[in-house]
DNA sequence: TCACAAAATAGTAATCATTACTAATTATTT
DNA sequence: AAATAATTAGTAATGATTACTATTTTGTGA
């Protein structure tokens, strides 16, 4: 690794964490190790972490993006009521009618799934170039 | 229906919309018939409007909300080439593997499923009050 | 029909997470 | 060591969303 020492020091507090935090959360368990870190630098290294598939982005429509230093396939389920984002693994979303879910003690009331990707147009355009 | 004008209108712009908008969309939209609407006004009754359950709101980490008049259950397709929401149908996400995605053109790369609702520590105790 | 209360609106100001910018510092290459 | 590139701290700007306020519209009941 030749990222510089607050990079590296970003990255191993997302990896080390697991309840997917900001990148406030992120700013203020760093400054605990490099006081005078700046609050941009957090953002532009996630950004970069992310872009780079190291750690993960995730937005549950909350209005701040939360970071997952678990980049696994694995999905996520969030509390209504105590707002904590929990693991959720594939067998036990991709089940019909969230049975495995409902057995763990979860009451799923919604669920959004979102698949990115290339739409059937943008696709034939890129094989015709 | 006792809604206002304008609550009426946007309603309508969203249910006729197939573009899943944004409510500056929306907006722009709504002013051709209504030219004083205020900005303010769309984003009211655009959250009472999903706040009743008779619109949703997406939000596909593009920074602004999109709405959906559509509510019957069906998830969305992000062409990161594009950017086009298209509509996905139960049967074409829920099968193992995006078979029936992959069938009719698109390239899944990145699926993000976000579950709301009650996890077991706060149903527990919801239930012991 | 009129008075009064409640709801909704237009217009604007404030908020706040995120991004952009800049000058200084640190790392890498020649 | 000098030149070049990458990274940073600190701060300013951005932009979608929300909050606020005075005004207008709607509803209701005498
Ligand atoms: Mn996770
Ligand atoms: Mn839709
Ligand atoms: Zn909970
Ligand atoms: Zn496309």
């Amino acid at each position: 690794m030749n990222y510089s020492r607050q990079r590296e020091l970003i990255l191993k507090t997302v990896k080390e964490n697991k309840i997917h935090p900001t990148a406030q959360d992120i700013y203020e368990l760093v400054k605990e190790k490099s006081p005078n870190i700046s609050l941009g630098t957090v953002y532009r290294d996630l950004n970069f972490l992310a872009e780079a598939g190291i750690i993960r982005k995730i937005d549950i429509g909350d209005k701040q993006i939360h970071f997952d230093g678990d980049i696994s396939e694995h999905c996520h389920f969030v509390c209504l009521d105590c707002g904590k984002i929990h693991d959720i693994e594939r067998k036990d979303y991709c089940h019909d009618e969230n049975k495995n879910l409902i057995a763990k003690g979860f009451i799923p009331l919604r669920k959004d799934v979102i698949i990115y990707g290339q739409c059937p147009v943008c696709n034939k355009k890129e094989r015709e170039n």
